[in-house]
DNA sequence: AACTATTCATAACC
DNA sequence: TGGTTATGAATAGTT
């Protein structure tokens, strides 16, 4: 809503979506907390990131403005549990979590390809583009991985071959110091030899 | 604050206070939408008015991330509602359908190629190993659709096609009995007209 | 994380 | 309560 307007819809772009909500959130909080300050309001904001990932502010005691909320909609007959067994409430928690996790399987088994039938084409079009998105950025994110170990190992290479350069010319030094009337012939084999027998840090 | 700065603290004014309630309400209902859209949050926003009167929104359901949100707490260490012992029960076992929750969380948004920073180089392999066998069986089933689609169009088509010529030879018929004397020039021509103008069913 | 051009929210007024 | 406007705040895009 700055540089331009946004459309209200989910942020395509994963950085871009962490970004703005932390940036909103803190917007938010800060909006609920004013609220209550300047109206004498009483005000509960929990807020899940989509990592799953806790953040609340309660003007006064969270439990208290949950309490008080469900008073509300006792009142308004939103509750239908027998008062005297508090355990259904356990049981419809239950229920509710178990249905997420239904549906969150049901969605892996579609996108594993194994619940196919009961899709018409207009489903499947959707699931494949999902699919596509899904897949293009693994690909992406591989080729990253696989430059980064690229680099690494380059770097590595670079570093041993130096090491190897240095240790070729103090063999030379100490070659020549050992038979200082002796001209270097053979440098690549003495070299070896004596790398292999001499006490150097690697 | 805008053609002034206020201070963040209660309202003396009364009905000052009502409308600066009812205006920033409205805006921080708004944006915890725009959070939730745009971010996929799951969000619970609830809010006494001084008067007592409850406004409340959630991007999923209210007692949902409420049940959540007690999970956390409960996670933290933070429960404090001893009443019962069946608490305990249920607490366990919310915990384990949360955490199942959570873990299929986590593998969607891999699969949608939101949480790959955290991945390393094989487990990327096996994903899109998934996503590839995904994305054929999909097509598959696709392209299946698509030719069963085109069958049934087939099909329709070759009935229409016999039905036309049926109804091409009824015309000439009539036509022959209303002038029995006249050869047919213009088949196409004439067969459309009559067709136009004939009470058969289409 | 900081900046800035814009859009947005809203205090004051009606 | 609802509408208008000048202004302060929030923030999308960019670095």
């Amino acid at each position: 809503m700055t540089r331009k307007k946004i459309q209200i819809k989910k942020i395509d772009n994963t950085t871009a979506r962490q970004v703005t909500f932390s940036k909103r959130r803190r917007g938010l909080f800060k909006k609920a907390f004013e609220l209550s300050t300047l109206c004498d309001a009483d005000i509960a904001l929990i807020v899940f990131s989509a990592t799953g990932k806790l953040f609340e502010y309660a003007s006064s005691s969270m439990q208290q403005v949950i309490e008080r909320h469900n008073l509300h909609a006792e009142n308004l007959g939103k509750m239908d549990q027998p008062s005297l067994e508090l355990q259904l409430e356990n049981s419809t928690s239950s229920t509710m979590l178990s249905k997420e996790i239904e549906e969150k399987t049901r969605e892996l088994r579609k996108i594993k390809g194994e619940g196919l039938l009961e899709m018409d084409i207009e489903e499947l079009q959707k699931l494949e583009k999902v699919l596509e998105v899904g897949l293009s950025r693994v690909l992406e994110a591989k080729g990253e991985r696989f430059l980064e170990e690229i680099t690494v190992l380059q770097r590595k290479g670079a570093q041993l071959m130096a090491e190897n350069q240095r240790l070729k010319q103090s063999s030379e030094s100490i070659s020549n110091i050992c038979n200082p009337s002796d001209p270097p012939q053979d440098n690549d084999h003495s070299d070896t030899s004596l790398k292999l027998g001499l006490p150097f840090p690697k």
